[in-house]
DNA sequence: CGATCCCGCCACATT
DNA sequence: AATGTGGCGGGATCG
């Protein structure tokens, strides 16, 4: 990677690249022109002609997933070579690392590495899930497959399914536009409806016996489907973008069966399709004779969809024990029920909101996205929606205020996200067998369902973090969970919120940024060895008490001196990739400046917008880092004491202790913790806001938590779009908090005798417990926006960081002053710092000015070690 | 050894 | 004819 920073940081000199990839390709390959001449000159080189092509390939070849081969490594070598003649060092070093790293790489990329739907994240990354209405993105398939290191079959994979989904379409030859998720709901509405007709019958059927259904099946769904009937379907498919080219398009198979693979699921009440009953009710309908080897074509072909659509977060694998044994199969995790979810909610609760501007009505689900501008309003939203009043009491339950429109809009998606966790949830405690991710924390994958252990631990805490969350819209049109303890507010679906269960959606950029997920390749998981481990530690512990949480206390997680994986040499970890990670720390971002960010810093601050940017961005590492370099990246935070600062790296030495030091050194660092979906949470991710007291937390076997950690969960899905949050209210144990509240708002406590001092990676939730009790309200004029949110300082500061002005970040500070000392433990006066939005993202030392830090970074990057240099880079990537 | 599914040949569609 | 698309299935990996 460094290399390839470099590489990039050295000036391109187009120039020259000419006649270095020349003489390159001839040595490579003769000429170009066999007869697939795009095959050949692809790989050679892609676009060596062009100075982008270069950077792509440079990008490409950063990114572990793309190492190929010895080709790859060649053409960028060349290629580098000769851009880099003007750096000979950086040449070399180019080359040596490659040669060297390649070679350990090369061979590493294992074939997870080099996964469809790998590779359909990143594609997804680059664009947002919500594009504004007025910004069209086209997608150069060859573009993109060169940026991703692919060949452009394998876009050409991802590209039919997301078509198939309208979440893109075509314009022209190579050229596809990016719609995003805006219409999804529909397009899955519309699906459900098709495949009612179709299958409807079937799925019936089919949930209770497979087996004799797909005789039935062959047989019924002839019958119940004509052929009219197909071809609306295929139709169907096109309506909406019928770009131009769209009808002709013979059949597509992999469009239609993406689609139907889809509808099985809209239609299945169990919203698990085995992949073999998949295949025979594919098979059945464009044939009868279900000869093997179709069926195993079939198969290999519902495997490539069915990455993209896990990619896109709408399924996740899982395996059905049945008689027979079990079988691999897929759950359909996305919005269940379009009529009344996403769109419906709006449209539900409309009478309850006027919205003016947006008439969620009908078809309007996407207004959402559709007011895309909007958004950036969102926060303003934030504002009102939650009226902090100096306490926040009470979360605006109106939804009539006229902001909400845009908490609409913002809410709208929150609300899906809720629909998304309840209807999981729900699912799961139907089907035992199945359990939500949630509950399976232990095993990742697949590990049978079976093993859910308490679900209704689990329960209680999404469904009140859920609830919570539509509560602030009003818009929470659905029904309130029977079990929701501590949730009264949901109850009625307004927006009520306990006191002691705050739940805010905010738009913040930064909370977006945990959320999302999207983590993708290497993130910077790499970090610094001590940054790592602190967050792994974290992170393990985190998921300990998550587990503890949802399991109840396993003694495991509990003794936080258990490192989980915290010991494992950096270099290990380093090695270990993404995948790896299930939680990494974000730190909020602020809205700052970053490039995408928007420009427009006036109106607001990170709008929507900005945030999808960011999303997406996120996605990237190197967007994270960007934001991270920019405001502060606790991770990175803790490197940068390091190499900045010098703190011993020694004692940064990892493992919690390494934290606990730190956080002892920085007051606050981290804010939030994010929880990866990737591993066992697959679906979900946790947030948990910062800041609090460090002795809060603490993990504890024992459930009793000093302080109960709010979290959130937040299907990962939905978080690429969705910047939620929950404040959870935080039950300090002070605080008298309802059970319910307590599992509402996950019970998660930790106790990390350990970290609680510096715990500032976990959770960080504000000691927003107390505030409660005592409201600060009136302590900033400007507060009363920001209400109970505890919007971790973080948020705060992310806002604060943007903007000062807004009431939003001011309040929070303050109230987190306030709360933290209530908060068990007493906080230093650089912990209180916090309240200072700078405060946080500098360490101890530079707290003093930002100016420094910037110039810690600086130095950093020049000093820094290799893997900050990464850091940087990714940040400045390109996009 | 079955589940996955990458890879890329090659046919058909477009330009 | 040159390219763009994408069906398809061998066979490598994974678990």
């Amino acid at each position: 990677e460094n290399i390839f920073d470099r590489s990039r940081m050295a000036p391109k000199t187009p120039i020259k690249n000419e006649p270095v990839d020349l003489s390159k390709q001839k040595g490579c390959t003769p000429e170009r022109s066999p007869i697939t001449p795009v095959k050949l000159v692809d790989r050679p080189q892609p676009d060596p002609w062009t100075p982008t092509a270069n950077l792509k390939m440079l990008v490409s070849a950063a990114s572990p997933d793309m190492r190929d081969r010895e080709k790859k490594k060649e053409l960028f070598r060349p290629i580098e070579n000769s851009e880099q003649s003007d750096t000979p060092d950086l040449l070399q070093y180019d080359m040596v690392d490659d040669s060297t790293v390649d070679e350990f790489e090369k061979q590493r990329p294992s074939r997870k590495q080099k996964s469809l739907g790998l590779l359909c994240q990143k594609f997804l990354a680059r664009y947002p899930s919500y594009p504004l209405s007025t910004e069209k993105t086209t997608i150069s398939l060859d573009e993109v497959a060169s940026i991703l290191g692919v060949e452009r079959r394998r876009i050409y994979d991802i590209v039919n399914v997301l078509e198939s989904l309208h979440l893109v379409s075509r314009v022209a030859k190579n050229q596809y536009c990016w719609h995003g998720r805006h219409n999804l709901s529909q397009t899955l509405k519309t699906l459900q409806e098709a495949g009612e007709l179709q299958y409807g019958e079937l799925m019936t059927c089919f949930q209770h016996k497979e087996q004799d259904l797909e005789y039935k099946f062959g047989e019924r769904k002839k019958e119940t489907m004509p052929d009219s009937q197909d071809k609306k379907l295929l139709d169907f498919s096109e309506p909406d973008c019928t770009s131009a080219s769209a009808n002709s398009r013979k059949d597509k198979s992999l469009r239609i069966m993406s689609q139907k693979f889809v509808m099985l699921f809209l239609v299945s009440k169990t919203k698990i399709v085995t992949l073999d009953i998949a295949a025979k009710i594919l098979i059945e309908e464009t044939q009868d004779t279900v000869d093997h080897s179709k069926f195993k074509t079939k198969v290999r072909r519902l495997y490539d969809i069915a990455n993209v659509l896990t990619s896109l977060g709408l399924i996740k694998k899982v395996h059905v024990t049945e008689e027979r044994g079990r079988k691999p199969a897929f759950k359909w995790i996305g919005p269940v029920e379009f009529p009344g979810k996403t769109d419906e909610l709006r449209g539900h609760s409309p009478a309850s909101d006027p919205l003016p501007g947006t008439q969620r009505g009908a078809r309007a689900p996407y207004q959402i996205c559709a007011s895309g501008k909007q958004r950036f309003t969102r926060h303003a939203s934030f504002n009102g929606a939650q009226p902090c009043e100096g306490t926040r009491r009470k979360v605006s339950s109106e939804p009539n205020s006229p902001r909400q429109e845009r908490q609409d809009e913002y809410c709208s998606k929150m609300v899906n996200l809720a629909a998304v966790c309840r209807q999981k949830i729900e699912e799961d405690t139907r089907n035992p067998s199945i359990i939500s991710p949630l509950s399976i924390l232990p095993v990742p994958g697949d590990s049978d369902f079976s093993v859910n252990p308490l679900p209704q631990a689990v329960f209680p805490v999404v469904q009140g973090d859920v609830p919570s969350l539509l509560l602030p819209n009003g818009i929470s049109s659905q029904p309130p969970h029977p079990s929701m303890p501590a949730a009264s507010k949901t109850e009625d679906g307004k927006p009520t919120l306990l006191p002691s269960q705050p739940f805010l959606c905010f738009p913040s950029s930064s909370l977006f940024m945990l959320c999302s997920g999207l983590q993708e390749n290497n993130l910077r998981e790499t970090l610094p060895t001590a940054g790592d481990m602190g967050n792994r530690s974290a992170e393990a512990q985190a998921a300990v008490a998550l587990a503890v949480c949802q399991k109840r206390s396993s003694r495991k997680c509990a003794s936080p001196s258990a490192p989980v994986d915290d010991e494992e040499p950096a270099a290990k970890k380093q090695t270990m990739e993404q995948s790896d990670v299930p939680l990494s720390l974000v730190v909020p971002k602020k809205p700052f400046e970053s490039p995408k960010a928007e420009s427009t810093p006036g109106s607001g601050y990170a709008s929507a917008v900005d945030l999808e940017a960011l999303q997406l961005d996120i996605a990237n590492p190197a967007a994270l880092e960007a934001a991270n370099k920019k405001s502060t990246k606790p991770v990175d935070s803790q490197e940068q004491k390091k190499w900045s600062q010098n703190k011993d790296p020694d004692e940064l030495s990892p493992g919690k202790e390494h934290i606990s030091k730190e956080n002892s050194n920085q007051p606050f660092l981290p804010h939030y913790l994010y929880v990866q979906p990737t591993a066992g949470l697959s679906n979900f991710n946790f947030l948990f806001s910062a800041n609090q007291a460090p002795g809060a937390i603490s993990l504890t076997a024992s459930q009793l938590p000093s302080l109960s950690v709010p979290c959130v969960m937040v299907p990962s899905a939905a978080l690429a779009s969705f910047p939620l949050v929950c404040s959870p209210a935080i039950t300090s144990p002070l605080s008298p908090v309802p059970d319910g509240s307590l599992s509402a708002t996950t019970s998660l406590n930790f106790s990390m005798s350990s970290l609680a001092s510096a715990t500032p990676v976990f959770i960080g939730t504000t000691a927003a417990v107390t505030p409660k009790v005592s409201p600060m309200p009136s302590v900033d004029p400007q507060q009363p926006a920001h209400p109970a949110l505890h919007l971790s300082p973080v948020l705060a500061r992310s806002c604060g960081a943007v903007k000062l002005d807004s009431p939003m970040c001011m309040g929070h500070p303050v109230t987190l002053l306030k709360l933290q000392q209530p908060s068990s433990t007493p906080l230093t006066p650089k912990s209180i710092r916090p309240a200072c939005h700078e405060a946080f993202f500098k360490t101890p030392g530079s707290l003093g000015d930002p100016v420094a830090w910037k110039k810690n970074e600086g130095n950093q990057t020049r000093n820094a070690s290799s893997v900050q240099r990464r850091l940087e880079i990714s940040s400045t990537s390109p996009d």
